[in-house]
RNA sequence: GCCUCCAUCGUCUAACGGUUAGGACGUGGCCCUUUCAAGGCCAAAACAGGGGUUCGAUUCCCCUUGGAGGCACCA
């Protein structure tokens, strides 16, 4: 274990995990496996109004099938199915260390680095909403900086509940040193005196991540693009608690098709919503990884540890990227292709159970979902892969009339009845010999005999190689279907 | 409006001053083949524009343009 690596995701319970925070999870993950350091989960809870006990389920949920395991100790499922957390042993959750925040702020007001500010949310606003009309800066106007604790009093005195700031500089720049952009300096004539804990008496955002991130030890705060502009306002929290500040690395944005932050109206973000798509969580891994990093190679897929292997900050874009749905997919297939027929049976079950095939013996099932392999891009898609194992076939028209409603065919699948029925074996291999060998009796091409056998029993003209699919049906329903296709055609 | 970031095929990206600008998805073609897939091979497809620096710029600097993020007692 590297003690000197220590990362963590921090969402708030808000929400769903969406594509982007899910993204922000695994590259952290993927940094803290690749170099055997420790990998935290804390929920930023400080929201009052928009925290979730739903979210954070959602979240939690979100992260085990992604396969994002939290060192520190995970949650425990409790009886009613919700996750607690006892001491040490979850994610760590924000409003459970208020105590600690609280502290700290006291100490930074006896300091003198921080005061009581006694505006109320209705002045503030209207002062904003000034600023904006005479398009000026919309920066605190520092009216409560200096007041007398007589003053203090006075407010409180008329039932004014206090927030506290943090002092700034007025001038000069703080220079946030970021490990994928370099240095990016801001100037603090545009940084404002920011609020560190709510009228509530809760820390905000900026606050509570702060002396966490250092509670915690985080050694790299690997977090989107988004945050950057928070940075220098913690930067000069760091400094003011006298604290060294961890390493930064902001990634860059995930966007939808048309350029714009990914959100609902590009379809699907909830990382849930993709395991009921019927992805693989390790493809869905593998594509979020390509999402803004790469390696030297260009390699695109990666098998088991080789991921966080090769990850690497260094490797990490600075320019936003497109989420693709179709590579995704494509992903996808390639993660199915590389399943065993156990495992893939395994992945597919709880769709075939949800189109109404959970009636259907294991040992049937799984050498037909396996006999397919190659066509899936989707879980989803098996179900309608091997329907026609055990339902009747449905006949598709085209097929019929492309395939079946030929010269012939009728006599050839009444020759065909009679081989089938007649041959001991019914395995592929022999299957395909006997078949054969009708073709060449009869001096007729493969090809006039394959297709019309494949309509007749599957009702369709894409499938699986026609032998297999003979085996697996069986004598009985071969027969049958051949029966049954032979009346379509009879006028 | 202000601050900050970003800019290579349609998309994800490689390149760290000198390359026929490489790979992957997708697209088109061919091959394989009992269909459909899968697989193999091939092709089309990019350095946003303008200035510098340099013997030489995709690469370094500046400007323009375009895109994105932020500007809360949300996180």
């Amino acid at each position: 274990m590297n003690d000197k690596i220590r990362v963590r995701f921090a969402p708030s319970p808000t929400g769903y995990l969406h594509i982007g925070g899910a993204r922000t999870a695994l590259f952290n993950w993927l940094y803290a496996r690749g170099q055997q350091g420790t990998f935290i989960l804390r929920i930023e809870d400080t929201d009052e109004l928009r925290s979730t006990p739903d979210s954070v389920e959602a979240i939690l949920g979100s992260m085990r099938w992604l396969g994002l395991d939290w060192d520190e100790g995970p949650a425990e499922l409790g009886p009613d199915g919700r996750y607690l957390t006892k001491g040490d042993s979850g994610p760590y959750f924000q409003m459970e260390r208020q105590e600690l925040y609280r502290k700290h702020v006291d100490a930074l007001v006896a300091e003198g680095k921080a005061y009581r500010c006694y505006c109320t949310k209705e002045e503030l606003d209207a002062a904003r909403a000034e600023a904006q009309a005479a398009k000026r800066l919309p920066r605190y106007s520092g009216r409560c900086r200096s007041l007398s604790d007589a003053q203090g009093q006075a407010f409180a005195a008329e039932g004014r509940r206090p927030s506290v700031r943090l002092r700034m500089p007025d001038d000069g720049a703080t220079v946030v040193p970021d490990r994928i952009r370099g240095e990016v300096s801001f100037e603090n004539a545009v940084l404002q005196d920011f609020v560190i804990q709510k009228m509530t008496g809760g820390p905000t955002y900026n606050f509570a991540c702060v002396i966490d991130d250092h509670a915690m030890r985080i050694s790299h705060v690997i977090r989107g693009d988004e945050h950057l502009s928070n940075t220098p306002l913690q930067l000069r929290l760091y400094e003011a608690l006298g604290w060294a500040p961890p390493i930064f690395a902001h990634l860059s944005m995930i966007l939808g098709p048309d350029g714009t932050k990914l959100s609902k109206r590009h379809g699907a973000t909830s990382v849930l919503e993709y395991r009921s798509q019927g992805f693989l969580p390790d493809a869905m891994r593998n594509y979020l990884a390509l999402l803004g990093w790469s390696n030297p190679e260009s390699q695109q897929l990666f098998d088991g540890d080789e991921l966080f292997q090769k990850f690497s900050v260094e490797g990490c874009q600075k320019n936003p990227a497109t989420f693709d749905p179709v590579k995704l997919q494509w992903m996808n297939g390639e993660y199915i292709r590389k399943r065993t027929g156990e495992q893939l049976f395994a992945d597919a079950l709880p769709f075939l159970e949800q189109a109404g095939f959970g009636d259907v013996a294991r040992a049937d099932m799984l050498p037909t979902v396996a006999l397919e392999r190659e066509k899936y891009k989707l879980l989803t898609d098996v179900p309608g892969r091997v329907d026609y194992f055990f339902r009747d076939v449905v006949y598709q028209p085209e097929a019929v009339e492309k395939v079946l409603r030929k010269e012939g065919v009728d006599g050839i699948l009444g020759g065909l009845a009679g081989i089938l029925e007649a041959s001991a074996a019914f395995d592929a291999k022999t299957l395909e010999e006997r078949i054969r060998g009708f073709c060449s009796e009869k001096g007729l091409k493969p090809n006039k005999v394959f297709h019309p056998i494949r309509v007749a029993v599957s009702g369709r003209t894409d499938g699986a190689t026609l032998f297999g699919m003979l085996e697996l049906l069986g004598r009985e329903k071969v027969l049958a279907r051949i029966r049954t296709a032979r009346q379509l055609l009879k006028p």
